[in-house]
DNA sequence: TTTTATTTTTAGACAAAACTAAAAATTTTT
DNA sequence: AAAAATTTTTAGTTTTGTCTAAAAATAAAA
């Protein structure tokens, strides 16, 4: 699919806020694309009807995997254009950045794959950040903890954070284990337990054990 | 001055088309950008608001020396980009004008300069047509039209009429490109094709696709 | 020199993407 | 639980670039 320099934009943004904390805001949107906040609504509800993000009005949004795929060729398209200007045309890596803000939009994918073997299919731009593959893929794996994971959001458990017997006991008396589909419904301040949905039952999760209980994204 | 992508797109098709014939007609400009004439007389409005072309209402219009010196800062951007995509990404000639379409409207002064220099100055795109340095000179080719061309005499392929997919694909198909070398054997008063032998081969030539093809003598 | 045909411009509409100002929903504080 | 503060959405405008349909100007034909 093609999208808008703005669309594409936006999906980036969202992208990267995801990354840090959860569910992503209309406000904190708003500032880091400078932009008005009735902007980032109407735009929201445009990646909405285009099912690249999921958005429950006054409830913020996330990207689906349509727009997680798409704001992940964008960043590739970026970073690539970033590891050219830097090694072939000796720019520096201060002064790249705004300049693959541009290159970035340019969307095709032939384009994007020869400059890639052109460049020794690198796997890092000049910041150190993973240049995604013509697949998607990241060098790192992108895992976060239970904690850290948004609300309502299905991923699937993909590390636990150690090997601990009794860690293990836990885990399967709870029947998660890795491969395991979930979502968190709620978060208590109380104790900062977690209850989440699995296997379409609600449990609950105390605040240790969420901590090392890794996820990533459906895909 | 920094112009939209749009108001570059007519820039440099005004420019070509005043190459061609003088003045430049609504209807033809809407011809080549395939728009409505409604929408050429818009736009021609507001560049001449801006004082990049002359506009007389009904009589059609051409660039004032601004205008000429924006157009010619597009095509240097748009012929570097091909060259860099034929020589360094090894697209194949045929394949370059649609990408570089898109790169060309990247303004970046210091981009393009750098792209040069790491191309090592060329003067020439892909199809034979001169790059305008940085400061907008044009290094003029002493070119003639194949249906110029007196028989027998070798020559070779310097220059093609235009970038359409449509003569690049002729082209290719009758393996002719930049630095073929080939002679005029034979004219035809019927249709006012030419046989020409080339690669050892005699082939036959219409008269619409030798004009667009530009040759030099062998030096 | 009228009439007809063609070209060009105007008038009005539309979609995209932004904005301001005001209303509505949610969250926080009292 | 009510009031206040914050966040988010809605309503209405603006700019850019395009379009269609109709009017006006120019060019060609009769
Ligand atoms: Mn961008
Ligand atoms: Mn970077
Ligand atoms: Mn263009
Ligand atoms: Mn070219």
């Amino acid at each position: 699919m093609k999208f808008t320099n703005s669309e594409e934009n936006y999906l980036k943004s969202i992208f990267h806020l995801q990354m840090q904390q959860g569910n992503v805001s209309t406000n904190t949107l708003a500032a880091t694309l400078k932009a008005k906040p009735a902007s980032i609504t109407d735009m929201t509800k445009k990646l909405n009807a285009k099912k690249l993000l999921h958005y429950k009005p006054y409830y913020g949004f996330y990207l689906s995997t349509e727009g997680r795929k798409a704001a992940l060729e964008i960043i590739r398209r970026h970073r690539l254009w970033e590891a050219f200007l830097a090694e072939k045309l000796e720019f520096q890596w201060d002064d790249v950045h705004e300049i693959a803000e541009e290159l970035e939009h340019i969307s095709s994918k032939k384009l994007i794959d020869k400059l890639d073997a052109y460049l020794g299919f690198p796997k890092f731009d000049p910041h150190g950040d993973p240049i995604p593959d013509n697949k998607g893929k990241i060098k790192e794996p992108r895992k976060i903890s239970l904690l850290q994971m948004q609300t309502d959001v299905p991923c699937i458990v993909c590390q636990v954070g150690n090997d601990s017997a009794e860690l293990l006991e836990l885990l399967k008396h709870k029947k998660i284990s890795i491969g395991s589909k979930l979502s968190v419904k709620k978060r208590f301040e109380y104790d900062h337990s977690l209850e989440i949905k699995i296997n379409q039952s609600l449990i609950t999760i105390s605040n240790q054990l969420a901590k090392n209980v890794f996820v990533t994204y459906e895909s």
